[in-house]
DNA sequence: TGGTCATATCGACGTTCGTCGATATCGGAC
DNA sequence: GTCCGATATCGACGAACGTCGATATGACCA
């Protein structure tokens, strides 16, 4: 026989927004690895080939908007570190689909990750991939 | 009298492309001081707020741009870690008025600084800056 | 004064982005 | 099975971006 344990449900889910994601560039790039970041030189002594300033701009691009910086902030201050959409929906103020927009991006440039939980999908923050970046900004200081 | 002292000239100067910027999205924001990233509680505990999330997004977006990232890096390796902007054009491969482009993205984020020698504009990546932003992404870690 | 060279700005272009409403999908409850 | 609610995808829109050629600015030299 089987127990199912039941996730505590979201914290807000009385809210209702009735919408959806943008979508349309889905682009075909492959999802990065947590560590993709695995160049690279230390950067003050040689310049960076374009495949490895590609790698790094793609993750940093994942993480230079400002919804999407107070996406992952909520995340990690959330109990458990993790939160699902609908919990997100509201403190951010935009559509829903705009957040499920946001959190692929993020989820594409391997920055946080979700699972599903019954009706709701848990995201939480990837800390390797936040390090990975930092190790390789962290020569330009 | 004076004696004018100058500067040594440029690594490349015998390349020309004849060419230039692009120009049109100057935004009015001010110039982001090196630490303009005067924010914020550890992050882990508060979300971001809005103008915080916008502050520092607008400095990483200005860092995530293949080009511009390894136009940072080619600063740092430079010789003196400062480069004119005729240095730049060659090894980056874009036409000189991109490059001048990018420079001033990067300048209104606040991440290099130039400053003119006779016919040539020298750049240097602001450290500060840098650290700024490091700082404020090594909670996320 | 005029010429030349390095750099910045202008104007235009195609592409990407952020946003949303409408709709599809998926899982649980009844 | 059917319904409902959470989430993701689709399609469209305006805004911002990266790029370039043409041109303006500014500094040096003859």
């Amino acid at each position: 026989m089987t127990i199912l344990v039941r996730a505590v449900p979201p914290v807000n889910h009385r809210q209702s927004s009735m919408s959806c994601d943008d979508g349309h560039m889905a682009k075909q790039l492959p999802v990065l690895e947590p560590a993709a970041v695995d160049c690279c030189a230390p950067l003050t002594e040689a310049p960076l080939n374009p495949e490895q300033a590609d790698v790094l701009a793609r993750r940093l691009k994942a993480l230079a908007d400002p919804v999407r910086l107070r996406l992952v902030s909520i995340l990690l201050a959330s109990p458990g570190q993790e939160a699902c959409t609908c919990d997100l929906v509201g403190p951010l103020g935009i559509a829903q689909p705009t957040v499920s927009h946001h959190l692929k991006k993020l989820a594409e440039a391997g920055i946080v990750s979700g699972d599903r939980r019954g009706v709701w999908t848990y995201y939480r923050v990837s800390t390797e991939a936040i390090s990975a970046l930092l190790g390789m900004l962290s020569p330009l200081r």
